[in-house]
DNA sequence: GTGAAAGCGCTAACAA
DNA sequence: TTGTTAGCGCTTTCAC
């Protein structure tokens, strides 16, 4: 059932039924109720495509995930993200399209989602340190808005983030209070933004106790289980072992763990370890530990947020720039324990 | 730049140009690279909508994803399998649009799908043992694959799926081979397919050998950590104690080795546990026991063979039915070890 | 308060 | 080999 279809039925014009339908305020309510109700009957919708093309907006947005390399997993943060961010596009008849980009050849992805029409703003993940993404959409003139912040960068744009400097000085901070001066940081790739502010965190809280900060502790990369395993297994080994473990994912923390107990260790006991994850995290709290919070996926919340203030920019650009920085309070001990060295 | 301003500065008609562009054969080759030369340097993209509008394709697939409720947390599984089909979306030209629906109003969202004339056909995940959406979208005309079996459907369909039973199957046997008798069975929702086929492979196995199938020791729920830990919490204290636990996703299985830990048993001693998880495994081996195989992600391939599937499927509808069936080789062993009763 | 007509950017008969 | 024309389903001036 089209426009044409439905408005033949009623003995209306499309422009009738049209404007009935979209809420203008030069139809008689009456003929408003029986154009709602055979819509309604008819169990007709508007033919997205059409609609998009007359008016010239997409009535879309678009999530652009970036993968690093093809075999590489998908961060299952993205898939909270956007069930937030989905929610809010529904009850504002957007459609959501995604897609991975794989690095190399994000330019072009990017340009070409722009001029097939195809969106009408999108949401950039992942942003690393400096990003030539942001002036790249500002020339294609895409509205967007970045979930996560780019430290290094001149011209203002939208984003939303967690306060990943914070949530990491108050868990190293955690650390220090509990007598560990060695602190491991196992941190994701730095040249990622979320992981250098979370160093950067790191260091504050290093700094403020005048604690010395030894490059041999810190690690970056990848956050999987074997980059946790192979680095906790070699720092556990060498001369000048950390008592303490930061790990910025729970997933890298399943490797320390797997390290720990080949070591012959405790973890909790002999060793501590705070894990910090904005995804809803699997761990409870195994009882002795502190633990600052632990609500469910404060990621999808960012979603929402995240969504709607690309909306609100797409229907008003002077809006500019927001922004948003939510406490990251998921941050999480799984163990901690006394300073002791293996 | 839009064809008709690409056609005018060639100086040629829009449907010569539009021809050049799609490989038409009656173009001269002599005008076709001239026509490519001055869209790739107008860096000219047909606009996706206007040309869905003309061809009443929509050059677009949806994936539909089930959330059981508002805070359920999105199985990670979807974005791995997201990441393989659309990869072949791309090659084919088409978008993937993504819809969270929750369980409540599914109907309502195909069919608006379907009105809209957003998609070519979607992807259907998570099915039910018996799936009322296999006739609605056969009913609204949709092309469409399912991501998983239905076990009670009378009528063909399309679907790709794992090998659930047989790797449940499996690694039962396994267990039944180490000397376990009591094996408690930790699975997913059993009003969902894939969680079915399992329990059907669980007791396969437990048949083949002659054991009994004690329903005190099979338990079902949304796989998550809290579900793992009180189950098994609650299983070790019982009269009659599994020696060993068959988890139906890692998730599950954390909280099962926390029980296990806090029960004051070790796990791969005292007790076995044997996870499965299709999707990539966040563990390694720890050493001491068997694992099938350890392959990155079959999810992700999965999602590829699925979308090629639908693609062929809406290019020639003759092509009916597909159905592929993965082995399940991402079955593995995190610790299996000696029959023991807590 | 309602309708006729043009047009969004493309494709696809049909003509030449 | 190329061009003319109509039309996909909707919105939106403009006229009544």
């Amino acid at each position: 059932m089209n426009l044409k279809q439905l408005s033949e039925h009623l003995g209306l014009s499309q422009t009738t039924v049209s404007r009935a339908l979209n809420g203008y305020p030069e139809v008689s309510e009456s003929t408003r109720k029986r154009v709602q109700l055979a819509a309604a009957e008819g169990n007709y919708r508007p033919n997205l495509r059409a609609m998009s093309l007359a008016t010239g907006k997409a009535m879309t947005i678009g999530h652009v995930i970036p993968v690093a390399d093809q075999h590489d997993v998908v961060n299952p943060i993205f898939a909270e993200f956007v069930a937030g961010a989905s929610q809010v596009y529904k009850q504002h008849g957007y459609e959501l399209t995604l897609t991975i980009a794989e690095t190399r050849n994000e330019e072009s992805i990017y340009r070409s989602i722009a001029a097939r029409g195809a969106v009408d703003g999108v949401i950039v993940h992942s942003p690393k340190r400096t990003e030539p993404r942001l002036a790249l959409l500002r020339e294609i003139g895409l509205p967007f808005v970045v979930h996560g912040r780019v430290s290094e960068s001149d011209t203002p744009y939208n984003w939303i983030d967690m306060n990943n400097r914070r949530a990491f000085k108050q868990a190293t901070q955690l650390l220090i209070d509990l007598g560990h001066t060695d602190i491991a940081l196992i941190n994701g790739d730095e040249s990622l933004n979320f992981a250098w502010l979370r160093r950067l965190g790191f260091e504050d809280a290093m700094r403020e106790n005048k604690l010395p900060i030894k490059k041999a502790l810190m690690a970056s990369a990848d956050l999987t289980e074997t980059f946790g395993y192979q680095t906790a297994s070699a720092l556990l080994k060498c001369s000048d072992c950390p008592t303490a473990f930061l790990a910025s994912s729970y997933v890298v923390a399943l490797g320390i763990r797997r390290a720990i107990g080949q070591a012959g260790l405790q973890m909790g006991k002999d060793i501590s370890v705070i894990i910090h994850d904005d995804e809803l995290s699997y761990f409870d709290n195994d009882g002795a530990i502190p633990q600052f919070t632990a609500t469910r996926s404060s990621v999808r919340e960012a979603g929402i947020l995240a969504a709607d203030m690309l909306l609100k920019q797409i229907d008003d650009p002077t809006l500019f720039p927001q922004n948003t920085l939510l406490e990251s309070h998921l941050t999480m001990g799984l163990s901690t324990g006394p300073a002791k060295r293996a």
